[in-house]
DNA sequence: TCAAAAACAGACAGACTTGTCTATTTTTAA
DNA sequence: TTAAAAATAGACAAGTCTGTCTGTTTTTGA
């Protein structure tokens, strides 16, 4: 297999693994037998396991954003599109293999002073917050500061229904916030 | 020392390091050294590690309730009281030792069929909800559905808050909780 | 006072963890 | 074609983990 093929071999079987069983509850050895390489090769790759939780996070956010766009390309700019983005969430969580969010997820797993996972996951959602930005953005003219404010505002609202249909097992948070979310930009 | 109380003893140095540390990185050693017993006392008190994992997160459910109804009770019912919980938020992130919503840490740590800690989560944060839907009932006169549909909403709110100000190690998220449920209940 | 209950220290089993290392074979690319 | 790079299997170190067990000492309560 070809290096560079390799090393996403690792990535994704890991992600796997990781966003299934979580990250401390998933060895390396499980990671190397699933994705059928040698144990050294997986070390000449990556130096540790946190190294390689970090690819997967980076891969996680790399693949969502790649799966949202178009989704919400196909809804109209403006009200209708910031709605998009809990059908979405909705069909995410319909999706087979949904365990919650892989940020939350991660941060619940890792020693509170390792800032290096953290970093990783706050730059993430950061880059979300600033796409809900956009997507506010496009809808009626509204001045910086207030399209900052709705933007998190949708956001909190985007994670609360995502962590807590996760929970409860049930889609009604996203329904939920749905349908807040239609109340506040109406 | 008394047989009950060896057994809180237990259950408050479990709960005060599974909350710091998380569930799967905290050892039965860790536990019994720093609750300054003996291992065989802790297995005769709690059959098992999960056993312990279900009393802790039921302790912090209990403490969580005798915290917020005292605090809540200050505030005049109805819509003031409702806001009260976002100030409770507030001041639960703000003091010391926050680490996050202890339902989704844990969830996040355990394996996905784990049907008796899963339930044990969702019962408790099913008696959240009442509570607010006991709270929303207390300001002006609504039908059973609007009340129900409106505690929901809060709920959403709450958590999303709560585990966002957790991820960016910042209050803001609990802060736009807080306007979001303002401009909702008036 | 005295028997039963509880807590004690700590060895131990058995399985797991991450990461290193050796020695061999395969693949790649010029 | 051939030398360098990469992948291989798997042993190994050194540590972790949960849970059991033995034998002793302390505490409790009637």
């Amino acid at each position: 297999m070809k290096h560079s093929l390799v090393r996403h071999t690792i990535i994704e079987t890991a992600s796997r693994l990781f966003y299934e069983k979580g990250y401390n509850l998933t060895g390396i050895n499980e990671i190397i037998k699933e994705a059928g390489i040698a144990k050294a090769t997986l070390y000449s790759h990556f130096k540790s396991k946190e190294d390689i939780c970090i690819a997967y996070l980076q891969y996680k956010d790399q693949l969502f954003f790649e799966e949202l766009k178009p989704f919400l390309e196909a809804y109209p700019k403006g009200k209708e599109r910031l709605l998009g983005l809990f059908d979405f969430l909705a069909a995410f969580y319909a999706g087979a293999n949904f365990n919650g969010c892989w940020c939350l997820n991660t941060i619940s797993e890792i020693p509170q002073d390792n800032k290096r996972i953290r970093e990783v996951i706050q730059h993430g959602k950061s880059t979300l917050i600033q796409y809900i930005e956009e997507l506010v953005a496009e809808d009626t003219q509204k001045d910086q500061e207030t399209i900052k404010v709705l933007a998190r505002q949708l956001y909190v609202l985007y994670e609360g229904g995502l962590s807590e249909s996760h929970l409860h097992q049930d889609p009604w948070p996203i329904q939920t916030a749905h349908s807040l979310c239609k109340k506040l930009i109406t």
